[in-house]
DNA sequence: ACGAGTACTTGTTATTTGCAAGTTTTTTGG
DNA sequence: CCAAAAAACTTGCAAATAACAAGTACTCGT
């Protein structure tokens, strides 16, 4: 995350998306809340990558202040918050998809489920269609 | 760039992938690679994106470990080097043309030009291919 | 042979991160 | 109804990283 002035901030995409992107953390964060059902601030900080409290804090006022992640008080319960893609984030879904297709194909570790990675080669489209209304429908 | 333990390294994609999306400068540095033409330490260093010498350097480095670029010297003149996307490198190239997208859709400021535009809504794949097939032309 | 070009390295300061602990509401269990 | 646990943070401080500035070591053109 580096900070930028403003001389010659506008213009380039990529500038733009490295805003994002170009953060470990953002990445994690939305990689919760698009495959692993992630919707409270505990969900994050207990999703075994060790962020602290703090970074995870300043993250998710990025995010918010980016409009990509929207906060709501859960309805059942006063002192808990539920985050949840804007369709602005759900436009980055895409681009996880072929990080995930890279790291599929380049890094031997990797372990995705080969449904998946199957689904993704047939047609990323439907893919992107099935998960973005799964992750419509779940914010109600 | 977050330094990691062997521990829980392994497996997902995301994480993999954060090593280098997850980091500003890589994004823009692959950035001039696939889409400015650049080659050479200075083309990256006189981006207009302002990066520290040290750090450029650095991030060639892991980028390099990494497998993503290649350096080689540069056979019409002695001291200097030209850094190459790998096929692992140009491998990233759908990712960024999603980011492309996204910012293009999200951004206000952001501007890329309107054929850019219509080719990638068109037809991502055969974009893809002739990106790629200019730049490993460009490696002879 | 000299100055400009190319790709760095080294040092020093400023910023960001990681870690640990503390705070404030809210819910739950006895 | 009261105490303890849960949830979402904030604050303070040491350590790591980045930004800035300067210097180095070759090379090329004239």
């Amino acid at each position: 995350m580096t900070k930028r002035t403003t001389e010659d901030w506008y213009g380039c995409p990529i500038r733009y998306g490295a805003t994002i992107f170009g953060d470990n953390w953002c990445l994690l964060i939305l990689r919760d809340l698009m495959f692993k059902g992630a919707k409270h601030y505990a969900d994050f900080l207990n999703a075994g990558e060790g962020i602290s409290t703090n970074i995870l804090a300043s993250r998710l006022t990025t995010l918010e202040a980016e409009g990509i992640v929207e906060k709501t008080q859960d309805p059942e319960h006063g002192k808990r918050y539920i985050y949840v893609l804007t369709d602005k984030g759900l436009g980055l879904l895409p681009a996880m998809l072929e990080i995930i297709n890279w790291a599929e194909m380049w890094d031997e570790q990797t372990e995705v489920p080969t449904e998946f990675v199957e689904e993704l080669r047939k047609g990323r489209s439907s893919l992107v269609k099935k998960i973005t209304s799964q992750l419509k429908s779940s914010r109600f």
